[in-house]
DNA sequence: AGGTTGACAAAGG
DNA sequence: GCCTTTGCCAACC
């Protein structure tokens, strides 16, 4: 039996796949769309998304930087991975959300999964 | 059962 | 605009 949690997991990796190559949303704009209690859960959510289908590589925070963990490579790797999608970094390693940022899902969509 | 940690974010200095 | 503090809350000792 599944805890509660796992729903918004669930939810949470469903919105993420819905953002399109060469955008980026950030950890607070997800959390709100999924409906996770705090932006927190969604990074938390991305530690584990690597062995799923999941773009977690367009997730950055909300000053547009790859966000730091514990694992070094993995920062390597996301930088990486958003540049060949054509996403250019500022001298000061950050992402222009103005350019790059994703407006969210359709409203559609939204009904679709239950979001609304 | 209780304290610590963390892929965040907003506010304050 | 950078650094620190504070709120946050599930996961993990």
């Amino acid at each position: 039996m599944a805890a509660k949690s796992d729903a918004v997991y669930a939810r949470i990796y469903r919105v993420t796949k819905e953002i399109p190559a060469g955008k980026v949303a950030t950890y607070g704009q997800i959390a709100r769309i999924a409906g996770a209690s705090t932006p927190r859960m969604v990074g938390y959510a991305m530690a584990g998304a690597g062995s799923k289908d999941v773009p977690w590589w367009r997730v950055v925070n909300a000053q547009g930087m790859i966000s730091p963990r514990n694992n070094p490579f993995s920062e390597l790797q996301q930088r990486d991975l958003l540049e060949h999608e054509g996403i250019t970094f500022k001298s000061n390693d950050r992402i222009s959300l103005k350019d790059y940022g994703w407006d969210g899902p359709e409203l559609p969509w939204l009904k679709e999964n239950g979001l609304i």
